[in-house]
DNA sequence: CTGACGATTCACT
DNA sequence: GTGAATCGTCAGC
């Protein structure tokens, strides 16, 4: 397993990142208990320019500040009141970049997840979706957004999972209608098959 | 200070 | 397929 380091989240482009988050490893290590994830599913937000991000046309508030920030760092925030969204800031300072995580695929505390969420026993609904996600694994907005991916609690590492090219997939971004044209660009990337994907089961 | 709303989920018809 | 839950954030007064 070798943690991602800063020139991985540092570089300038967030679709090729959020491609090369698909099959690595989220960890979370609260109070020393581990939970973690393969990643199968993640939505990019392209700075400024993308009318579906919290950043569109340099939008800045205390909210998103994180956001402009240094990358490698979690962007969470509280949506529909209940839900909390987990994201990673990518590029340079005062480049707003960033890539939801949407779905996991459970690895290592699978018991602990089931708690966190109230769920009796695994199955695909555990980490599927972006509030299950973050349900699962622990993560709040109120306490870890703002929080380093290069901590010994909350990372992204890469074992030796290979992603056959032709299992990767791209579609419109879910849940974004509210941004125009920008609604319609292939900015969201899955691991076709995967049975934690969110969306239409198949 | 006030009101409208959301990068969603789940229970229910 | 439809609708409720639920609260911090933000824009506007």
């Amino acid at each position: 397993m070798r943690k991602l380091g800063i020139d991985f989240y540092q570089r300038p482009n967030v679709l090729q990142i959020a491609k090369e988050l698909l099959g690595k490893v989220l960890v979370t290590k609260w109070d020393g208990i581990e939970t973690s994830g393969r990643i199968v599913e993640v939505e990019a937000y392209n700075g400024v320019n993308d009318k579906a991000s919290h950043a569109a046309g340099g939008r800045r508030t205390n909210r998103n500040e994180v956001m402009y920030g240094k990358s490698g760092v979690a962007y969470v925030y509280l949506c529909y009141g209940i839900h909390h969204l987990f994201n990673v800031v990518t590029n340079e300072r005062e480049t707003p970049h960033a890539i939801l995580i949407r779905a996991l695929e459970p690895i290592k505390g699978i018991d602990i997840m089931l708690q966190r969420t109230n769920k009796k026993q695994l199955d695909h609904t555990l980490t599927r979706g972006p509030g299950n996600v973050s349900k699962a694994l622990g993560i709040s907005f109120k306490h870890h957004t703002g929080h380093s991916l290069l901590s010994k609690d909350l990372f992204i590492t890469e074992d030796d999972f290979v992603l056959n090219k032709k299992n990767l997939a791209a579609s419109p971004r879910i849940g974004v209608d509210y941004a125009g044209e920008d609604a319609s660009l292939p900015y969201r990337f899955y691991i076709k098959g995967n049975p934690f994907v969110s969306g239409k089961p198949k």
